[in-house]
DNA sequence: CGGGGATTTCTTGTCGACAATTAAAGGTTT
DNA sequence: AAACCTTTAATTGTCGACAAGAAATCCCCG
């Protein structure tokens, strides 16, 4: 027989590991379970609750989840497309981590995309729409003054999620989305806890320009609010001794 | 028993239909496969032997590809992912058709994209760069003069496509390369076999341009290069009576 | 003669099953 | 003791099976 004491030959042989699963008793319509399991991991990535490089078996989520392999390798093909998920082949999914340069190129792209999303803008925007920006920049600061980060960084990525919206282009929309919120996961990666910059200022200035017709001075604006944001992150990121410990191989296993 | 002559009750019992299979015999890598049975598709609809509007049952698939539901299925994600097909809850997949309201925001993405990647391309180019974008331009002119069309229209996308890459931004380049091929697809279904514009002196213009510096002067060639392939497009749209058909529901059966 | 169900079939949604591949450990040989 | 091979488990790739939803036709009734 074989004891638990004694270790077998080959792999050892991983403990059941009761996973606490959170699936809803009741039903709920196909499409919603799809985006249920994608917003949840989306979720944890951006609360570093799911660090990157963590493996993402699919058996595991199937428990976690309550539905079959077929809806999880839908979801992991979605994540992996807007790259929140790195899929090998024969190999389990994990958590995407951006090398340094793709950050720079991830940045670069979204200051292409949000200049020339801008000039759309402004021949669309109507006076509710700017109202409505202003309302959510207030708001926005409002969440900052009370040290509510978390609120406050989704906040702060709505406002470019709008303008994207205000282009009134669905596929300008749709690719400015998928840019934000890849940047979204770079910032939550190496922005350690409570060190947030202060930007609504900037945002303003943006809606200013904007308002007054000056769609190059928003597009200056713009670009320069996103350098200063990606300066921030290659700061920190020059912090912590990130490349070391990956050049150790430390970060690869849990 | 139920003979054949007499005509059930529901629904009418469809003939097996026997497909050519032209499945390749040898064994093949998982990745492969499924990319076969993707570009098969979309070359298809490029050469308009896939009208738009066509049902694409998954079953059918399977037996003309020789392969299961699952991967038919990932494949058909794809698609729709990049608007070649329309997917609907329970119904079958059709060939996407795009309203005139789609082509018309998909070719202001297009302008506003290639006018974002135009400075980053200026930017990172070489002189070997430029030869071999020249040397594009000269398989363009002679495609054209020998009335090769089809490998003139491919061609000519490929001066965009190659634009895109050159910016040396993958997120950019895989966006452009998307909205490029479902103008493609627009202008496959709206272009009557042997009549094409003819533009490769605008492509020489933009490539001035930006050999020179001049990068405001290359979006301008551009945009008004892109301008005229629309108008072009609207103008044959407005000649066939589409609309008309459509809304006749001939288009929907072969 | 027209409209509303009933009925049948088609089609997709979802799942578990089996095969193939990969990773990880132990044992073995030099 | 280090490098290689063997064994074992984990994990994905792919498929057919079953159930549920939608569509098309016919039948019956007004």
């Amino acid at each position: 027989m074989t004891s638990t004491a004694t270790p077998g030959r080959g792999r050892p042989k991983v403990r059941p590991q009761a996973l606490a699963g959170q699936a809803p008793a009741g039903r709920e319509k196909p499409a919603e379970k799809e985006q249920r399991i994608y917003t949840a991991i989306v979720d944890r990535v951006m609360e570093q609750r799911l660090k990157p490089g963590t493996r993402l078996p699919e058996a595991a989520l199937c428990e976690l989840f309550g539905v079959g392999r077929t809806l999880v390798q839908k979801v992991l093909q979605r994540l992996a497309h807007d790259h929140i998920v790195e899929l090998r082949p024969n190999r389990s999914a994990i958590v995407a981590m951006p090398s340094r340069e793709e950050v720079g190129k991830l940045f670069e792209a979204r200051r292409a995309l949000e200049a020339a999303v801008l000039p759309l803008v402004a021949e669309h925007a109507t006076r509710a729409n700017y109202a409505s920006l202003r309302r959510q920049l207030r708001q926005e600061r409002d969440a900052m003054h009370r040290y509510a980060q978390t609120e406050w960084a989704g906040l702060a990525s709505a406002f470019h999620l709008r303008l994207g919206e205000l282009s009134r282009n669905p596929m300008l929309h749709r690719y400015l989305s998928e840019i934000i919120s890849r940047c979204c996961l770079v910032v939550a990666l190496f922005q350690p806890p409570g060190n947030a910059t202060c930007e609504h200022h900037e945002h303003e200035r943006v809606v200013a320009c904007l308002e007054a017709g000056d769609v190059a001075g928003a597009q200056q604006e713009n670009d320069r609010h996103l350098r200063e944001l990606e300066a921030h992150i290659q700061l920190i990121e020059e912090d912590t001794d990130q490349s070391l410990a990956d050049m150790l191989g430390l970060t690869d296993r849990s």
